[in-house]
DNA sequence: AGCACGCCGACT
DNA sequence: GTCGGCGTGCTC
């Protein structure tokens, strides 16, 4: 007999075993089983629970060997045709399994998990014989009647042991079952309700706390805990006293008043009207294609894309457009909003969970048709995709960091080929694989060589910060910069100044005996915060209190060496102690909205200098910002990494280019100690091709992308020889692999070496750089290598051109 | 991941 | 002899 037969990839699998398994399909849900929906299997020896999902239908004679569905925990498919052959493609390019491109692709809030659930057994006889602490929970279980297990232990304090030990003692029955994954985004805040707690009975860290709260006004627990390196106890004696309070802050308010509608027609220059033009004909062609519009900073790119989407709206297709960071948003949602309304939906990962499930839900029945946000919304369910932007191609925010390890380029890249349309990417800077495909025909190219409106670009000052110190300034801040800052706010214009470093000093030693603070699980120097006076490793989050002597040999006098942004304002205050200043740094935004406020608020000029890390520099457009300041330009912030001169390039290129926006002509000053570095020539000039025809002779030479891809081959474990051991037994494989069924493959291997910062978080970290060609039998040639002997506390990982080189 | 099977040493 | 430690192999 014929029975219905689905195939079905599971949640959790790993290695081979991360492939189809067939499930005959019960009668009663047929209908509900459908390619494309979770399912509830059991599965193994011990027919533990699983998650699982469709992949394919079909019908099979009756065997032993196949086991039955337990339950569709879906109505209706959570993944289309496209998305399934796109989890494939991860799975086979990103060297993650199935479901961890599934879980990727789905918004939080549609992810279930597998959650305990426990029953008495009424026919249990040895309750005499249970413990006490045993007995409570029987008797919990008994009067709730099926209850899950996080409730079971937030209400009795009970471990997993006593609950596998009753299960084993046959008192109480464990049933798995899927629940949606809730509360992991909705943020949890802490503010003061009891300002006047000086008198209060507090411990020292309660009142440590009760003061940094009473300071900052309200502030996520998590980055408190974070910042202050305490732990939930501290907050929750707090709360107990009623000196704080904990609660839920909507994560993030799109600042989505409808604005005025723009119906104006998009006016293009020349220059954008060919660019346009030439997109659109591609856009037409119903073919897939990638084009690339490099663009001077200030030249309206954004104009040429605008009104790609309008029409593409006008033909009932649907959008992507991307940004770099969750601050751009803002900016690109009120230019969206005001022209297409509430066809725009929105999603990143700082908005509620229900927030993203209803701007999913709205893309998915195409109530929304236009798509902005961040790396995610590479995935957006958008129906009849017709078009796809990424803003800032060149930005690393595209690359995800953690498995699956993917470009929201390449996912575009797929996206626009299954539904052959046309993807638009967008620079100043153009990252180097772009261009050179732009070049080589593999991409379109569009230029736009003039800024908008005849702005101009700003002239560009480049101070010797040695003759600063021969001249006895002390100061971080030149005598130069501090005129030009003198001047723009005389003329009620605003400043921007980039210091790449965040913190107060980023180098705490001893002169005396050469102690230098350290942090305790990771290879790297702890930065000094003033903020909150203490060492804090940005590494790991690590913090431990200022100490006021040497802890080794007890020198009073510290060194403190460094400057982070921290100092710099701190300096900037007593220079011009009437400028309104605003800091812009990880540590400034403890909270998500606090940075897209506080760049509204420098925007509506509630601000004069806005003082930060390079997120000053990304896509921001202030027109009074008449000045841009550049502290401590130097290329050796990148120098581990082939990409340096690209980065402070671009990072330059990008800070100078905030500035004159609006027609005047503005300043830049750039501070360095190597002013004869090119880099600061080809960045003041916004000489983006001198600066790629001089990269791509290294590259070449050197062999780096774009001549190659590489491939990062990564090992951690606490224990530093297992991590070396498995980076070598690796190493031994592709050899051994390359001399006999790859011998085709060619590679060139750097390493096993420990990683630039070897230990992070407690744990040694080894790497393998390999330079290779990205193909399918090269993947194949690594997979099988990396495929070693599992041991506990060891993990590997694969990383395709990472942006991070460990 | 988690369960069974099987091989070896330790203990009643 | 039997119990249990853990290395190995398999999961529709």
């Amino acid at each position: 007999m014929e029975l219905k037969t689905v195939s079905v990839v599971l949640d959790g699998a790993v290695g081979s075993y991360d492939k189809p398994y067939s499930y005959f399909v019960p009668k009663e849900l047929e209908s509900k089983a459908k390619k494309g929906s979770r399912v509830t299997v059991p599965f193994g020896n011990g027919n533990i629970k699983k998650q699982g999902l469709i992949i394919e239908e079909s019908k099979l004679e009756y065997c032993e060997k196949i086991k039955y569905i337990i339950d569709v925990n879906d109505n209706s498919p959570i993944l289309d045709e496209e998305m399934l052959s796109l989890c494939l493609f991860m799975k086979e390019r990103f060297f993650c399994t199935f479901f961890d491109a599934v879980n990727t692709i789905l918004p939080a809030g549609y992810k279930l998990r597998l959650e305990n659930f426990f029953a008495v057994n009424g026919e249990f006889i040895g309750y005499n014989c249970l413990s006490e602490k045993e007995k409570e929970i029987y008797d919990f279980v008994k009067k709730n009647d099926y209850v899950s297990q996080k409730k079971i232990k937030s209400a009795l304090l009970a471990t997993e042991e006593d609950l596998n030990e009753l299960v084993k003692k046959e008192a109480l029955f464990v049933s798995k079952e899927p629940i949606r994954r809730i509360g992991d985004k909705t943020a949890k805040y802490v503010r003061i309700t009891e300002e006047d707690f000086d008198s209060c009975k507090l411990t020292e860290r309660q009142r440590e706390i009760a003061e940094a709260v009473r300071n900052i006004g309200a502030v996520s627990v998590k980055e408190l805990v974070y910042f202050t390196g305490v732990t939930m106890s501290v907050i929750n004696a707090l709360e107990k006293k009623k000196i704080v309070e904990v609660f839920d802050k909507q994560v993030f308010r799109i600042p989505f008043k409808p604005k005025d509608r723009a119906d104006n027609e998009i006016i293009l220059n020349e220059e954008q009207q060919k660019a346009f033009s030439d997109l659109q004909k591609k856009y037409k062609s119903g073919k897939e294609s990638v084009s690339l519009i490099y663009g001077v900073t200030g030249s309206g790119k954004t104009n040429v894309y605008m009104k790609l989407c309008e029409n593409a709206v006008k033909d009932n297709k649907g959008v992507i457009v991307m940004v770099p960071e969750i601050a751009l948003t803002p900016q690109m949602i009120s230019l969206f909003s005001s022209r297409f309304g509430s066809k725009i939906a929105v999603l990143h990962s700082a908005m509620s969970l229900g927030q993203r499930m209803d701007e999913y839900s709205r893309l998915k029945n195409g109530t929304a048709t236009i798509a902005i946000g961040t790396r995610s919304a590479v995935f957006a369910p958008v129906k009849n995709l017709g078009l796809i932007i990424i803003d800032e191609e060149h930005e690393h925010t595209y690359k995800s960091e953690q498995s699956p390890r993917y470009n929201a380029k390449d996912i575009a890249k797929f996206r626009a080929n299954y539904n052959k349309c046309l993807l638009v990417l967008s620079s100043a800077t153009p990252s180097l694989e772009s261009y050179s495909y732009a070049l080589s025909g593999r991409y379109g190219l569009n230029e736009l060589n003039h800024r908008y409106n005849g702005a101009k670009l700003p002239d560009v000052t480049v101070v010797d910060m040695r003759n600063e110190i021969n001249a006895g300034n002390k100061s971080n801040i030149s005598r130069y910069l501090a005129q030009k800052t003198e001047e723009c706010l005389e003329n009620n214009k605003q400043a921007i100044i980039l210091l790449n470093r965040r913190g107060h000093n980023t180098h705490i030693s001893c002169p005396s005996c050469g102690y230098i603070a350290v942090c305790e699980n990771c290879s790297v120097s702890l930065t000094y915060h003033s903020a909150n006076k203490r060492l804090m490793c940005h590494y790991c989050g690590h913090s431990e209190p200022i100490f006021d002597k040497c802890p080794k040999c007890g020198n009073e006098y510290l060194s403190f060496g460094g400057v982070g942004t921290q100092k710099l304002e701190e300096e900037l205050k007593l220079l011009f102690p009437k400028a309104r200043i605003v800091r812009l740094d990880a540590d400034s935004t403890l909270s998500k909205d606090a940075f897209s406020e506080k760049l509204t608020a420098f925007s509506n000029k509630e601000y004069d200098i806005l003082i930060g890390t390079q997120m000053v520099a990304k896509g921001l457009d202030f027109p009074d910002v008449n000045l841009v300041g550049v502290v401590g330009a130097d290329r050796a912030f990148y120098s581990d990494d082939y990409r340096g001169f690209e980065r402070t390039f671009s990072l330059l290129t990008q800070v100078i280019g905030r500035a004159g926006r609006a027609g005047d002509q503005a300043e830049a000053v750039i501070q360095t100690l190597n002013t004869e570095d090119d880099v600061i020539t080809l960045a003041a000039n916004q000489d983006y091709k001198s600066f790629y025809n001089e990269e791509m002779l290294t590259r070449k030479l050197m062999i780096y992308p774009p001549f190659c891809d590489i491939c990062m081959v990564a090992s951690s474990s606490a224990d530093k020889t297992l991590a070396q051991e498995a980076a070598n037994e690796i190493l031994k494989n592709i050899k051994s692999n390359t001399e006999n069924e790859y011998s085709d493959v060619k590679l060139i291997i750097l390493g096993p070496m420990p990683a630039a910062v070897v230990k992070v978080n407690g744990k040694y970290r080894y790497r393998m750089i390999i330079k290779f060609k990205n193909s399918k039998q090269s993947r194949e040639l690594i997979r099988k290598s990396i495929n070693i002997k599992k041991k506990r506390d060891l993990s590997v990982f694969v990383d395709i051109n990472p942006e991070n080189i460990l």
